[in-house]
DNA sequence: TCAGGTTCTATTGTATACAAAACCGGTTGG
DNA sequence: CCAACCGGTTTTGTATACAATAGAACCTGA
């Protein structure tokens, strides 16, 4: 889309999923098209589009909040996510070529690396991670796979969390991706779909964990840096 | 929304659904306001839904045409749809109720009489089956999922083709829906899941075949009403 | 005739002004 | 004491004007 509205989009989402706008906190138009910099028309705009990424919450008289997140909320986004990014793995494991699956296997070497540093390069794992997913996601070749795909990854839970893994949870998740890779370098679908689902899932419970541990300082580290 | 915009909203949905605007036809927001008795701000509103809907589809510089749809890719959204709606009626059979239980045979009923007469209530059975759909829908409690279908729900083909189902379609279609019944009496979620499946997947075949047959008056047909 | 560029027109993006509606107090009547 | 109402204040919805940009038509020079 447009610069002003774009910049809006992006500036405002940053700012939800970094946490420095908190679950609830209210986002009038006002206020952000000062933020941004920026008039309430291209505000609006972005205030849509994340309202269709769930990231923001519109009550029923047009009042925009942060959305906020029960457990079950996410378990839900979890499950979809597990079952959609399984069938595209389906998909895509039909569709390999030699040079995607190059890709993939230098993706996944770069996460080797970062995480074989110390501390762990968690930002360079989240990149190469994404990356990763989408090159799967782009072999399975479904606009509409990729459009709900897309409305269910890069959740603020995800990247607010990612920072808490510890080294085992990425080295599995490393492990995984290197099963993923033997599936798709024999073409097979089933395999793929399996190991995809249960990446997806296990990644679930990690999040739960790490969560459910830290829920309560959660928000109010979120609100400290607001 | 507000009624502009909503009325916006719903009036250019329901020309692309009914075909009076065809596919890739222009969308200029100026024509739009003009035709909506409204300014371009609550028809640009009503664009970007639509586009999230992808009913409208729009150039990399920002116009917008009336989405066309290869068989491909109405392919992908019945495959979406027979995972998703699957997946929906297995949460909702671990939830069923009693009183949901009596509301889905009396839509199916309904959908039993309209198909009985001659002609058959087409529009009869389009509203109720919509029912049926979504007081599963509403039982499988995730508003994710809710959000994800909608998406992919009462597209044109769908309406455009329902019509041209043959006696027999229906009659099987009211068929899978009293089998859908029975596994949810029963409460069994794997019972619910395979039927559903197999439900839309056939509603595809069912609209595959008579889209190959129709194919080349189809598009005629919508642009003649235009 | 055609490729390339140039102007002109149509369409979209943004800002702003105003209208409508919702929120928030305090106040009043029961 | 509580509930409902009424005012001002804030926030959102819509229209309109103007700026920026894409698209189309035309002109020019081989």
């Amino acid at each position: 889309m447009s610069r002003a509205s774009d910049r809006a989009y992006e500036q405002i989402r940053e700012l939800i999923i970094s946490g420095e706008l908190a679950p609830g906190d209210a986002l009038g138009e006002e206020a952000l098209a000062e933020i941004c910099g920026v008039s309430r028309t291209p505000v609006r705009d972005a205030l849509r589009r994340l309202e269709a990424d769930m990231l923001v919450r519109r009550t029923e008289t047009q009042r925009s909040f942060v959305a906020d997140w029960s457990l079950d909320d996410i378990e839900d986004v979890f499950d979809l996510r597990a079952m959609l990014e399984a069938r595209a793995a389906r998909r895509a494991a039909g569709r390999m070529t030699d040079e995607a699956l190059a890709r993939l296997r230098a993706c996944n070497a770069a996460i080797g690396r970062a995480i074989a540093v110390s501390p762990p390069d968690i930002d360079g794992f989240l990149e190469q991670n994404r990356e990763f997913h989408a090159v799967i996601l782009e072999l399975a070749a479904s606009r509409r796979l990729s459009l709900l795909l897309g409305s269910l990854i890069e959740q603020p839970v995800v990247w607010r969390t990612a920072h808490q893994y510890g080294h085992d949870e990425l080295r599995r998740s490393h492990g995984e991706h290197e099963e993923l890779l033997a599936a798709f370098a024999r073409r097979d679908g089933d395999w793929a779909e399996s190991i995809m689902a249960g990446h997806i899932r296990r990644a679930f419970h990690a999040y739960a964990d790490a969560h459910r541990g830290l829920s309560a300082i959660d928000s109010q580290a979120g609100r400290k840096r607001a």
